[in-house]
DNA sequence: CGAAACGTTGACCGTTTTCAATTACAGTGG
DNA sequence: CCACTGTAATTGAAAACGGTCAACGTTTCG
């Protein structure tokens, strides 16, 4: 006798939610594994749900450039749901798990399912929002404003090197950024590697 | 007798173009005009026809964050059409002009007309993908490959002045980045200000 | 208890930014 | 067609900044 038992089984976010299982497919690689290859007809629409993935082109030019890099949680080939081809390889970064949408029955679901429709439109929104915000923060050109815009909008949550990672810091410098902005008075310490931002005036 | 042409009279993009005229909206705004507010029901979702807009966040802590600078051809407060009030100031930088596409309209439109659903997803799709690039653009650390990648892409089509800007880099930094790609025989000069990358190898 | 990972700080060094100055065009009005 | 003016293109030099390396304290967990 078998025994499986999927661990992990989060539930999918919507609208992902809301496609047949027989539908989706799990897609389990092994770091450095190739999910598609530049030029590959699209078959899905894919989902990480653990691990990384990086999306990397490969130029006229003949130099590799990575596009993105897909985390826990990130779709990736949205845009390939409306093209003949994938426009860049994906292989994973480290082992990974990925859920895979046939891309057919996701337009078809788009074309009957206005709520399925909806739903994407809003995820897709949603992150949109996240994108603009974090290049805004990325434009910041001092690192102490930039740890201070983002402590303020509540980005620190993790550890410090998460959070120095999502600013494009090193850790060291977003160290030096969080001392010298407690001892200006801008933000303050509230445990080991907790800070928060303090109000304007 | 008023004679008044509409100048600029581009086609909207899609799927813009498939609402019916009496349900988009024109706002003409001066600089420093607000088209909304934090904590406003959202009415519409925007479309920057000229001009610049920008998105200003009030946080907690009393501070004004931008989160986002819409430009010709960028499209505002798409997750707004999920929301109950927006969650940022909207502020022309400059004289703009902006269409208003009906939030309620919008919705109907997404849940009656499967068409219109999948040229929305799929122009978010592509923005996506765009903002992605852009991200891991700037995650680049050293000033002249970030040039070079950009370069290769395609990103210098105006000024040299505007390419900096789009790469987060002063625009002397960026002119040594290409004199010295030059001089590398990693990219060729094609004229004033014009610049082409070489293939590797 | 010891390993492993995070937190923190200091020093050194290469890069970028900034400030300044110069050159090259493009458009405007004689 | 030329002087005049404003903006873009370049380049140089000094100063500021962030990355990297290194060392050490701290907390967690088996």
């Amino acid at each position: 006798m078998i025994l499986i038992i999927m661990l992990c089984d989060d539930p999918l976010p919507p609208p992902f939610d809301s496609l047949p299982d027989h539908l989706v497919a799990m897609h389990r690689l092994q770091s450095g594994q190739t999910l598609f290859r530049q030029g590959d007809r699209p078959v899905a629409l894919f989902l990480v749900q653990r691990g990384a993935v990086a999306l990397i082109r490969h130029t006229e030019a003949g130099r590799k450039v990575r596009l993105f890099r897909a985390k826990a949680g990130d779709t990736l080939a949205e845009a390939s749901l409306f093209s003949e081809s994938y426009h860049c390889d994906c292989i994973a970064g480290r082992d990974s798990i990925l859920f895979g949408f046939d891309k057919a029955a996701v337009l078809a679901l788009m074309a009957s399912n206005p709520e399925f429709s909806m739903a994407l439109v809003r995820r897709l929104s949603v992150q949109l929002q996240a994108y603009r915000r974090k290049l805004e923060l990325l434009a910041i050109g001092s690192a102490k404003e930039r740890v201070l815009v983002a402590l303020a909008d509540g980005w620190l949550s993790g550890s410090v090197i998460e959070f120095a990672g999502e600013l494009g810091l090193s850790h060291e410098a977003t160290y030096r950024a969080l001392a010298h902005l407690v001892q200006q008075g801008r933000a303050r310490k509230t445990g080991r590697g907790r800070y928060c931002a303090i109000a304007e005036r």
